[in-house]
RNA sequence: UCCUCGAUAGCUCAAUGGGCAGAGCACCCGGCUGUUAACCGGGGGGUUACUGGUUCGAGUCCAGUUCGAGGAGCCA
């Protein structure tokens, strides 16, 4: 009998190994037999190979354990790499001639079947769920998004700064907030690191914060979780148009970093590779103005009553999603729309000179009606024209000392954004809900598991 | 908060006009040397979400409750 080395080798590395001897620790996915062949999908985290037990290669114990061992029971086998066009997998036509099974854990039954399963279902059981293959493929692409994020503003400069996740009050005064209890006093978990990270330009010039936000929003839609993870650029001397320059550059280097490192997740998600291999700078640029025009077009194209109803809009109010949705579809790139009214924007937001009732902000949204993922803009610098905007918006003004601080003490021209983590690689991955986009969603009737 | 839809075996679903609660998958047993959600044969498995009502009889009809999903609004 030949002596099989050992040696730890990952699933997705496994075309380095063919008609070599591999060891492989991982867990039973599905199994099916014919006779005297097992054939065992074993995942180890890193893809999903396919693993045969051929009865006269192994010994009689080693057989039958094959034959019954459920899904999901972790174990480790060798055996030799082979090269088969019919092995499936993630990748695929790699298989392994299994020659030792041991059998780590025998696993209880388990309640996710490689069949169909309800939603439901799926969010009670999520801890087990992000071991399919399709939950598998998100994560990870989501992991790239994330890494891919942190690569280009590392590289370009940016500064990376925590931000407090307890805030004393809100911050942008727009939504609701969660409540926590902080000793005597009440604090409520962050829905933005912008107001710091303001403070944080006039010391380090270019930073980002990158952690999770929390909105109380009873949003009961496809596009919303009440924790989600945003990035937040912040520069210093930088206008609006320079910041779209940066936007479009971070968001291609996003895309193509996910093109080139998770062929294998996209695969696996179906996603039509051609809808993003075209993302490149520029990104179309549309005003406010234009779009509220486009959309009444469309409006009156339309024989659809309903439809008629949700594209209904006038200036000055904001989009739903119905014209995020219609406007998004004339395009097959993200979109800028800016120059939108101050009223339903932020209050710290730059008027135009000449046109102070529209700020100098600027909505991303994602092809495919997939909807705002980016919303950024320049940032007053003048203190009186802030303390102004917080006090006609009934803001209470103590709270914002400090930020209007910044105003006073070597003031520029400044600008930032947030790129939701979620809605990104919802609209890269093509998939139908934001929930599956995050190991463990939270949506307004979900804190479980 | 509003509108719409749903809850039957572990899972996905069916059950004619109110008349014996069923199938596929999963699980267990048997067969097969290339399965791709294998296939073939056999087996066990039910408080029809909850509360009440109508009826000789309710999974089915009525009222209420709970939980969930999709959409709107809100929001990224």
């Amino acid at each position: 009998m030949r002596i099989l080395a050992r040696m730890d080798t990952i699933i997705r590395d496994l075309h380095r190994h063919v008609g070599h001897p591999v060891t492989i620790k991982g867990w039973l996915y599905n199994r099916t037999d014919k006779g005297k062949l097992v054939f065992m999908q074993v995942r180890d985290g890193s893809g999903i190979c396919q693993a045969v037990v051929f009865k006269r290669d192994v010994d009689e114990a080693t057989f039958e354990t094959a034959l019954r061992l459920p899904q999901e029971s972790s174990l480790i086998i060798t055996g030799e790499v082979r090269a088969d066009p019919r092995a499936p997998g993630v990748p695929s036509g790699f298989e392994i001639g299994v020659r030792s099974l041991q059998v780590v854990q025998r696993a209880e039954e388990y309640p996710i079947t490689p069949k169909e399963h309800g939603v439901d279902f799926l969010m009670d059981h999520r801890h087990l769920w992000i071991r399919s293959t399709r939950q598998w493929a998100l994560l990870r692409v989501r992991a790239t998004v994330m890494r891919a994020i942190r690569q280009w503003l590392d590289s370009n400069g940016y500064v990376e700064m925590s931000t407090p996740i307890l805030t004393p009050s809100a911050a942008e005064g727009t939504t609701n907030l969660f409540e926590v209890g902080y000793f005597d006093q009440k604090a409520y978990l962050a829905q933005t690191g912008q107001l710091y990270n303001e403070a944080n330009i006039f010391a380090f010039g270019k930073v980002y914060c990158f952690g999770p936000t929390f909105r109380a929003e009873k949003s009961k839609t496809r596009r919303h979780l009440t924790e989600f993870w945003m990035v937040e650029p912040e520069i210093a001397y930088c206008d609006l148009e320079h910041l779209l320059e940066i936007e479009e550059q971070m968001v291609s280097y996003i895309v193509h970093t996910v093109l080139t490192e998770n062929q294998n997740e996209l695969k696996v998600l179906g996603r039509d590779r051609s809808k993003l291999e075209h993302i490149t700078p520029p990104f179309p640029r549309i005003t406010y103005d234009e779009a509220i025009a486009k959309i009444k077009e469309l409006q009156a194209q339309t024989d659809d009553e309903e439809q008629k109803q949700l594209l209904d809009i006038t200036w000055g109010m904001d989009f739903g999603s119905p014209h995020e949705t219609a406007l998004t579809q004339l395009y097959d790139k993200p979109l800028f729309v800016t120059g939108f009214p101050s009223a339903v924007k932020a209050f710290y937001m730059e008027p135009y000179p000449d046109r102070p009732e529209v700020c100098k902000s600027a909505d991303l949204l994602a092809p495919e009606g997939y909807g705002e993922i980016i919303g950024g803009s320049e940032r007053i610098s003048d203190p009186e024209l802030l303390l102004k905007r917080i006090r006609d918006q009934g803001l209470p003004e103590e709270a914002y000392r400090w930020y209007i601080d910044l105003r006073k003490f070597g003031s520029v021209p400044h600008s930032g954004f947030g790129l939701g983590v979620e809605r990104t690689v919802t609209w890269i991955c093509g998939t139908e809900h934001i929930r599956e986009a995050i190991p463990f969603p939270r949506t307004i009737y979900r804190l479980y598991p």
